[in-house]
DNA sequence: CATGAATGAGATTTCATTCAT
DNA sequence: GATGAATGAAATCTCATTCAT
């Protein structure tokens, strides 16, 4: 009984994930206003009518993909176990090793992500509240880490706050420039990765060669 | 003669300037999609046919205001004269210099940054050379910059083009969350600036403290 | 399956040709461009957005009407085997029987065969090509048919193009004063025939009573 | 002073004038419906607003227009002074002659010509009456010219008003592949008129070689 | 569960005409 | 008389969603 049970489920559910997949397709080759249902489900082989069977409409549909996506981001960030961080040479090994699950996770995910990035706030301002609470939980995690760093003496004092939206943005843009636009596609992904954490450890040095306080500069 | 030209050629450009800032204010409240021409027109306070003799339609207007936004941005960064830079410690002013013009173009223009970042992408294929080509010129120009920078002798040799591209993200990034999301907010100006400005300049030093190269890493 | 395929079929093809049948009206009635879609579809009692379930617009089908209705006309004349004619007396008998078939043709679709005469020219361009074609190949036959006739020593030498056009003249202009604009109603179908085929018979001949070499007129 | 007024009288009316030329070509180009008011004023070189200082609208230019295209065609047959037709050959000689004075109209006329046959009774329901009127006329005069020429014996007795609507078919048939549609142009207009000449002629005669009673057809 | 025909709200756009200057 | 900016009514068409079969 149960055994049936799962396997009928499971069988709705795969033609549930057929259809979240080609609206992935439909939404990155025509963006979410332009995609017509009737395009998903045309991909997928059903009725328009069973496409109602299974989302409540194109919107929440769209709502599920974000949802699944940031699940997806956050999850590999969260998961990820920095273990004994105890020098900035480790500490250089594990952020090497979140950046590289990272970029893994976008690449084979490039459709979702270049949705993601091309029109997510632009989609219903219902959506915004979600992704507002993904970064916000990013960007927490960040802000706590970089203090838990400081505190251990490997990173120095500043505001952590905003060096986290730093380190949030470069990874961005990057990601954006390599799987959405498609430029940087020339270089290696590990390259990429070096040159953030490089770039990260760097800011977070106490002295910086050459740097003045403001006071100096005028 | 000309002045009665003028004068009407003024008049018909305050109203289209009028009628660009209400769209402006539209577009920012409700979302490019959800926002009616007829929305922009009541604003105004003319007829709906108005509309049409200043602008082809909805998506021109939109693309009008993208240029507009683009250009002053990208003529923000390119009028900036960098001057005779010969120390890390005038580099560092220079790009405070330029990190505070920035920040008070988009500060000045908030509604259309929102629109910018927010749906910029998702409006029109169209749309999407604009905008890759303001960010190509930007990516360029900072590319250019860093290479000479560091033939001066004042950065260190590194891929100048993945630099570029994090810097940009740093920026954007951060002018999102303080300008479209309003986090950040209680975060002066110049302490974000300054922020951003010291991470390139440690991004970009020979040394970084127990940085080390990738072989020795596994 | 089949059976209910073609239930199904049948049934779509019904409305279809309900809604082709409420246009014809409403064109008749208003004209071409006066006519509404919502009249329409109100006359097939169907909401506004069903009318595009079956055709692509407005002009698409103005431009269905019209090639059914040509190629009902052109078919009723190429249908039409004239068979062994041999004399003149079977010429009259075979000229006056397609005569009767063409006017049953127009008597039938009276409304339609208005809205061609009125206006077909006037919708647009594209249409133009069309009709053309129709009358190219109505002349075309005729003129044929002529030379044949010729060649069989049943009609008189002279230039069989200009008398194919000139006969489809005759023809048009009777229907349209019938049927079009309902002046000559108390003539019998068959009169008119009559007088139509005399005509043509009358104008085949060899010698035309007191007619004159262009020469002699001067 | 009359002088003068009649000068700027003139004034006045070329500029009309100016406008209703330029409308035909307007018409002619794109047809009464795709036509716009800017368009003509453009070409004569006046603001929008000045069309309606010296017509009602653009239907009551076309149908200005129309009046004077009837006008000037029923003028010309009405005009032709038949004088002593007493033979069949003077018959034939001032049918020839009012033929080519008809066509001569036409040539000169090509775009109005064209326009009349295209769309004149699409245009509104209220120029029927006016295009009716000009057919009346003509068929009744033609009617009449008939019956004239029978009780002098020089045509058959037939139905008169059938022969006249049958002339002007052939006529007109024949003018609008000749003008309108470009077909038929390698024909001299002297070799159509004399087509049409004879084959009316022909078409009136007493015994038709071949023709027999209808009851005898069967 | 699946179908797919039908719905219908509503936004964009056009252009003849007006009227203040 | 001339201008030309402004008007605004009104019609087409789209497509997410529903629901009877």
């Amino acid at each position: 009984m149960t055994t049936k049970e799962q396997r009928r489920k499971s069988k709705r559910d795969k033609r549930r994930d057929a259809m979240k997949q080609a609206a992935i397709e439909v939404f990155f080759e025509h963006g979410y206003h332009a995609a017509k249902v009737s395009q998903i489900v045309e991909r997928v082989g059903v009725a328009q009518g069973t496409f109602y069977l299974y989302f409540e409409g194109k919107q929440q549909l769209f709502g599920e993909l974000l949802s699944d996506f940031l699940e997806l981001v956050v999850t590999t960030v969260a998961n990820w176990d920095p273990g004994e961080i105890d020098s900035r040479r480790v500490l250089q090994r594990e952020l090497t090793r979140v950046g590289m699950s990272l970029t893994e996770v976008f690449l084979d995910n490039r459709k979702i992500t270049a949705i993601f990035f091309r029109e997510s706030l632009a989609v219903a301002p219902e959506f915004n509240t979600l992704i507002r609470h993904a970064y916000e939980t990013l960007l927490a995690m960040l802000t706590d880490f970089n203090r838990i760093l400081h505190r251990r003496g490997l990173i120095a004092e500043m505001d952590f706050r905003i060096l986290a939206t730093m380190t949030v943005g470069m990874v961005e843009r990057v990601i954006v420039e390599r799987i959405v636009h498609d430029t940087l596609e020339e270089k290696e992904p590990r390259a990429i990765v070096d040159h953030l954490v490089m770039h990260y450890l760097a800011g977070t040095t106490d002295d910086i060669e050459g740097f003045v306080a403001e006071e100096e500069l005028k």
